[in-house]
DNA sequence: GTCTATATTCCGATAGAC
DNA sequence: GTCTATCGGAATATAGAC
């Protein structure tokens, strides 16, 4: 892995494990055994490395799409289940609930970049949905953008909130979400 | 209100639209038409302020809890959500996700009064599920506490990530959730 | 209670040598 | 590409006058 790279990767750890505003150019530098100014040989400012994380995000995304792609639609949902699960286990937040939370505080690019990728998501799983739906894998009774909405912000949400309560909790929403879009429900008594 | 009030209230409001990392005493300082030092003279650092910001939040949150205590389940968690909505409009977050985001900066003893704060909310809010389940008043197919933690991240993570998208989405959100407890549901074509 | 003044630390950023 | 050195700014915090 390149400096360039190494960078983006340790500013994306940072980012989602104490936040954009909390996170420095010196707490990459010491661990990558570099000096703070090397940084900004890289990147210009942290705007630029901030987006250079969403950018890396995105891709790391497109790659996982492609992954699954000629799966079955709940194996590609349990894909992008798992990836929300390994962040938990990290003690991590995801990359959109982090910097959505810091919003007001980053440039205007920065958002632009972060609301791009958030609709790409939120698109994807609309279509994973809908491809479930009609083969009959998945049944829900709201709209597939809601559906895909509620889903994202379990997870989202769930990464945020289990943080303060056991990580336990975050493994039951994102098995509940997979759950429940099955046709198939045995009911049981639910206490 | 009290000079001691209106820096909770500031800083609480602060916190939620900008982040605990990206909010300092002169913010508060300018606004109040004070200076920076006289905040240390209420809250010793940064710490004690956060949780005067918690402990608020709690009590409002009890206030409320109080108000809506003798009304219908439905009518409590329509109630609640609509605390949620009045932050989306504000462009804000709520508490528990703008700290929980930020965890890992803070000091134990925040972190704790945040976890409290939470766990309240989830206790109350499978309190009301529960109540409403026996009045026949929601239906649910997954245990209570699971619910609850289904609602709140739906709540939690639609103020995040509808700052991305449109605030229409947030209130899609907030309806989808009390819709689908909702026993009659009136099955209609969704695309 | 609120102020002035200041101590201390940290951060992002830049200039220029190597 | 990486370094040293440094600038300018901002933040938390404290001492002590009023």
């Amino acid at each position: 892995m390149s400096t360039r790279e190494s960078i983006i990767h340790l500013a994306d750890q940072l980012i989602r494990d104490q936040g954009y505003n909390a996170f420095s150019f010196y707490d990459i530098a010491k661990t990558l055994g570099i000096k703070n100014a090397s940084i900004h040989y890289y990147f210009p400012g942290k705007t630029q490395l901030g987006i250079a994380v969403i950018k890396e995000q995105s891709r790391r995304f497109n790659v996982l799409k492609q992954a699954v792609a000629d799966k079955r639609p709940a194996e590609q949902l349990r894909a992008f289940a798992h990836t929300y699960a390994a962040t938990r286990q990290e003690e991590r937040i995801c990359i959109v609930g982090s910097l959505a939370s810091d919003l007001h505080t980053l440039d205007t690019e920065t958002g632009q970049s972060l609301a791009l990728f958030a609709e790409e998501v939120i698109e994807w799983l609309e279509t994973v949905l809908e491809q479930g739906k009609k083969l009959g894998d998945f049944t829900f009774a709201v709209p597939t953008r809601t559906k895909a909405l509620l889903i994202i912000t379990n997870l989202l949400g769930g990464l945020q909130l289990t943080r303060l309560t056991q990580p336990q909790d975050f493994y039951t929403i994102a098995e509940t979400i997979i759950q429940e879009l099955s046709p198939v429900q045995i009911k049981e008594n639910n206490t």
